[in-house]
DNA sequence: ATGAAAGCGCTAACAG
DNA sequence: CTGTTAGCGCTTTCAT
């Protein structure tokens, strides 16, 4: 006697074809949508298949194909502030998205906690076809290391050092700043100030040299004492906001390198008994959820860090994706994106 | 003339062996952490390995073992909630956190806009050692399906359905809103009243019922007037707040589910004027970074969502992880974590 | 258009 | 303790 053994045994390409009446080559070209295929034999075989429910071991495709059909995605950042961040998620919405879009299963994501040889090791014993750096710090020199072990490097934001020609994503940092300077003295702004980023970000550095840039544009001055400091937390904001105000002659605009320091700035304005947007406008940047969250809610820059991704079929990690092959011969190319002016009640 | 081939030619166990002379069995052994080889054996390998920078192909390995060394992180969550809540990348990291101190390489996280079917191929394809299920709304199938399919599931959470028997982790919801409770009423509130989390979730309702066990326990009413219902965004909170000061008889007293909501509550309370905790005495839950950040900080109670579980060798995904076999045919005990109030300027 | 056959790199018996 | 022998399930020439 015969018995049917559904769950232990899986089925194969072996037991699908048998069932269809086919060679197993047969079967595994239709299963991987070849072309040459007669019709009678490409329908009973999606029978036999959707019969055992035959789904393909990616092991044994992996294996002989060399690919793994999954992109790591490395967080290189201190541990609080990569979850603690609303960016980052939205980040890796946007390439779950791009990436499943792209027929890919999934995001296999990387922690630099188990040291970078562990992530190495990982990376390159052909777990993934492709590697996406987020929020890197400095000049880390993993992205390297992994290139030179043969796995295509895309950088989430533009590299540290201008000498590695990593290509990357990046919003437009720079320009999205002038826009801010822009509207904070066209709203009548004439002593803004601004809270930065960690100076070892390139995004922080950027958004700073756009501010300068705006007000020169608009000839007005911005003294290093309305330059302070901050790491993108809304404490940070929150205390460097009260350095401002304790100055002689207190700023009448805050552009905060990120929106949770805008929310930061707001809290210690509001608590001073300043008003806003009436005696002190605020900028952000990121357009956060957070934003729209605030009383008033917060004018900010918006970056398309996941809305204009999924659209966009062209960039990214989905380029990677979608054709890794193509990633590690050819150049992915840099893109920069647009930013915009989201203007609400702070201005 | 020979020509060493280091890119092209990744190092296999059958070059190992041969550089170190042994067996390809042998230097299997060795690599894999096999007790039984000599020393010299051992030795030789290990060399001619860190010589080859050899790293195991995992398709090859996961081909014969039938393991693939990853987790799924299944978000069933309505897209822009999942990823706009503090809270869930704390659960992706301490997933991770976990699971890279069982030695697994990493956490491979899914997505249901794929669409039930993709994610259940992928699971069932051999792609996962097992499932961790974040956020569950209603009585989703998808566990069940999954379960079926062969693959041990773990649900963050408790199930909705008390039915169906799955190990799940999940903080102490109706203790932690009952301590919320308490902590108002001893503070001095006589009117208190509570914003709620979706009613499809089932944190959401037990922080609901703790809370009324809370008041009840000292003796105070909760009339269906201040239950309002929230969505676990500031902005519901924000909202449902402004309904409760429109009341003839304004609490003196709110618990929001979570943080983002207390937040919300705490801007309308600010704009309507009202203080805090003069007038109204305010609690969170989760304890998120926000909490820490607004002012006066806000008291909340606070859920060991990440911290506990790096520390905690015995239960949630790592036992899973760490053993998939033992997952896969015993039980895994579901286990409820304790909760605590943190006291900040808000009660 | 289809089948047969040869591995991909690894692990797991099984002998020695 | 070590080597030999089989495959895991799939893709891919190469014939047919």
């Amino acid at each position: 006697m015969v018995t049917k053994q559904v769950r232990d045994a899986p089925a194969t390409l072996e037991s699908v074809a048998a069932l269809a009446g086919v060679s197993r080559a047969t079967a595994g070209r239709v299963l991987s949508g070849a072309t040459n295929v007669s019709e009678g034999a490409r329908t009973s075989v999606l029978d036999a298949a959707r019969q055992l429910s035959y789904v393909t071991n990616q092991a044994a495709r992996s294996l002989v194909t060399r690919r793994s059909g999954s992109v790591a995605f490395v967080v290189a950042e201190a541990e609080d502030r990569a979850f603690g961040d609303p960016f980052f998620p939205g980040l890796l919405r946007g390439a779950h998205a791009e990436v499943s879009a792209a027929g890919k299963p999934g995001v296999r994501d990387g922690d630099r906690r188990a040291g970078p040889p562990a992530l190495e090791r990982f990376a390159a014993g052909g777990h993934v076809d492709a590697a996406v750096f987020v929020s890197l710090h400095g000049d880390d020199p993993l992205p390297r290391t992994l290139r030179d072990a043969g796995v295509p490097v895309v950088l989430s934001g533009r590299p540290y050092r201008a000498g590695t020609r990593f290509p990357f994503v990046d919003a437009d940092n720079e320009g999205g700043a002038a826009l801010a300077a822009h509207e904070l003295v066209d709203r009548g702004s004439r002593r803004p100030a601004t809270v930065t980023g960690p100076a070892d970000m390139i995004a922080g550095e950027d958004r700073l040299a756009g501010f300068r840039r705006g007000l020169q544009e608009r000839g007005v001055a911005l003294p290093p004492s309305r330059v302070v400091a901050g790491d993108f937390t809304i404490q940070s904001g929150y205390a460097a906001t009260e350095r401002l105000l304790r100055q002689r002659y207190r700023p009448d605009g805050v552009f905060a390198a990120n929106d949770q320091m805008a929310v930061g700035a707001m809290q210690a304005l509001r608590e001073h008994g300043v008003s806003v947007p009436g005696e002190v406008r605020v900028v952000g940047f990121d357009d956060a959820p957070l934003a729209a969250a605030t009383h008033p809610g917060l004018t900010t820059v918006r970056q398309p860090v996941e809305q204009a991704r999924p659209r966009d079929g062209a960039g990214w990690c989905s380029s990677l994706a979608a054709d890794p092959a193509a990633a590690r011969g050819r150049r992915v190319p840099s893109r920069v994106l647009p930013t915009e002016l989201v203007r609400r009640g702070t201005t």
